[in-house]
DNA sequence: CACGTGTCACATGTTCCATGTGACACGTGC
DNA sequence: GCACGTGTCACATGGAACATGTGACACGTG
């Protein structure tokens, strides 16, 4: 049994982290539909190597972000409803825009080189699903 | 004594990387200029009321990515020389340019509105070196 | 009722972080 | 030469986060 999403475990950052990013960009790009079934936490563990827990850290948090919707005794499915961004989260995603932008400028970049950057990855999780 | 960049110790991340990013950002919007003198190891851990140990870490973190140089019993100064972006590190930066991406999409934002975002954070850390 | 699902409460070992303590090499200034 | 401040390093310690281990419960389906 496959995953819906690719995802391969690296050390240097937490494994939850790691299978939430993962998710988020499946869902962005198409790869996992709305509505559709997201896999069990034993299976996830199962598939990953990693234990129930973690995954179910990981689900969690997805939870919480309303990417994924939980339905008690059945299952999780890809959430359907776009969660609204409030004042307060753009401004911590402002931050977020900071930190890239100080990179950015510490590695002498311009602006238009950045924007371009911006603008190819943009590109890249919008058209084409397969290869992530 | 004050330090030459402003910095407030918060919980939720590790000290040495908060120590990194102020001095980054310091660095880029000119508050701290190439050439000029950098606080020893012992005074910033003085004014932060951390310990050595930690500011050593972070100094060694910016002393590797050579936003720092180090004379041997005399001291470390701003550097001069802007670091050249490899190939290796445009990668890895591509890398920090999807993670914001995603964030962007997951939040519902238009490319539009994520360029007009970069653009603001760049202008703020160019122009006024006052307000960080 | 059995089964798979999500969920939770512990405990354990590992790793990272920050701090503690002490020490050494170097260059400057007296 | 000497004291001083500088950067640098090697341990050790306590705390937090992470991943895993183990067991258990509630829910809906068949």
């Amino acid at each position: 049994m496959m995953l819906p999403f690719p995802l391969q475990i690296q050390p240097g950052l937490p494994i939850s982290e790691q299978l939430v990013y993962a998710v988020k960009k499946a869902v962005i790009s198409g790869l996992l539909k709305p509505g559709s079934r997201f896999p069990s936490v034993r299976a996830v563990s199962q598939e990953l190597r990693i234990h129930p827990n973690t995954a179910h850290k990981a689900v969690g948090v997805l939870i919480g972000e309303g990417l994924l919707e939980v339905h008690p005794g059945i299952g999780t499915v890809v959430g359907k409803i776009p969660p609204a961004p409030s004042a307060r989260e753009l401004k911590l995603f402002a931050t977020e825009v900071e930190r890239l932008v100080v990179e950015a400028k510490n590695r002498r970049l311009h602006l238009d080189e950045l924007q371009a950057m911006v603008e190819r990855q943009w590109n890249r999780l919008t058209k084409s699903p397969t290869q992530l």
